[in-house]
RNA sequence: GCCCGGGUAGCUCAGUUGGUAGAGCAUGCGACUGAAAAUCGCAGUGUCGGCGGUUCGACUCCGUCCCCGGGCA
């Protein structure tokens, strides 16, 4: 059975977090997480996730449930977030999504391709074989196999390159094919209640440094310590948490800690940016709202909700 | 006080024999379908330390003053 999800989306350190926690204590629902990074067991501090009072409060899904050594995907967590939807509808509680990555997202309510995962050695051998070609020569592979994707793409977004000449690969289809494909959202508009929350951008800018700060005070080095210490490969994504590669270069003596605190503080802020613009253009039509005055318009349009 | 070196974009600096300025970073804008806290694209900005002088024309040459760093006293 279907019923009722409430969103929130917002750039990082604009409140969503504890907004949702008084949602879901309100009522009596679940949080859901919404985060790329806030998955990984390893990042606690540096990712801003609940901590142990909050978990009291109400119950929390999806986070730090992935072990930093491994390929997490929106693929992934689209799966994983039917799941605990699911879950949460068959025990009556009222599922709260909460996050900043605003593909996982528009996913859930707009669909995503349902490609096949491509086996871990097709990629490797992928990789493998580009590692020595250069992005023009990429780029031009991908034109003859895909020239719809090529021709959206740059020819240094080398990232997305390889992924379309992975799949072609691995299914003897191509992406754009994929993608053309009917995607059917696990999400309808009607069972939804959006919001992404706004701020100005100096406010957020100083509530982003001092949140930095305050990680450092809670403990965050030893947990970049810790990370750093289990030597995973370096394409591992939970390593490139923000603030996490400027400090574990401070622990290695290659930087000092003031400068590591500014590549974070600033990493973060760049991040902000990009978030805001996604959430402008790729999610236009979710209401807006400002910290203060969310919850109150959430509550109003659960309600009016309800009794339609 | 004297001798060097330096004052150019928010920051670090380039700037060929005089023809009114650039690169990286930061910033702003944007793209985005399984790495999305990722990846990638585009853009702007300057009383070239102040004041005088030489010159058709000075960031560039000359004088002078101010500021910073180093050295000698």
């Amino acid at each position: 059975m279907r019923g009722l999800v409430v969103l929130i989306a917002g750039p990082t350190a604009s409140g969503k977090s504890a907004l949702a926690l008084a949602l879901a204590e309100r009522l009596q629902g679940v949080v859901i997480n919404a985060d790329s990074m806030q998955v990984y067991a390893d990042l606690h501090l540096l990712t801003a996730r609940p901590d142990v009072a909050d978990l009291a409060i109400a119950p929390h899904r999806l986070y730090g449930h992935v072990d930093a050594d491994t390929d997490y995907s929106v693929g992934r967590w689209v799966e994983n977030a039917r799941n605990a939807l699911a879950d949460a509808w068959r025990a009556k509680q009222v599922p709260v999504l909460v996050g900043g990555t605003g593909l996982y997202f528009r996913a859930l309510t707009q669909g995503l391709a349902e490609i096949p995962s491509i086996p871990e050695t097709t990629r490797g051998h992928l990789r493998a074989w580009a590692e020595i070609r250069s992005n023009l020569e990429l780029h031009t592979q991908l034109s003859k196999i895909d020239p719809e994707i090529a021709l959206r793409l740059n020819p240094n977004d080398r990232q997305r390159i390889l992924r379309a000449l992975e799949v072609e690969h691995a299914t003897g289809r191509p992406l754009s094919h994929w993608q053309k494909d009917v995607q059917t959202p696990f999400l309808s508009p009607d069972q939804t209640i959006r919001m992404v929350l706004e701020m100005e951008r100096e406010e957020l800018c100083g509530r982003i440094d001092a949140r930095f700060l305050g990680m450092l005070k809670a403990g965050a080095l030893d947990e970049v310590r810790r990370l750093a210490e289990r030597n995973l490969p370096a394409t591992r994504t939970a390593l490139k948490a923000h603030g996490a590669p400027a400090l574990t270069r401070y622990l290695a003596g290659q930087i000092s800690l003031d400068e590591a605190v500014a590549e974070g503080q600033s990493d973060t802020r760049r991040y902000a940016k990009r978030q805001v613009t996604f959430f402008r253009h790729q999610m236009a039509d979710w209401p807006r709202s400002t910290p203060e005055s969310a919850q109150d318009k959430l509550i109003a349009a659960i309600s009016a909700q309800a009794i339609s």
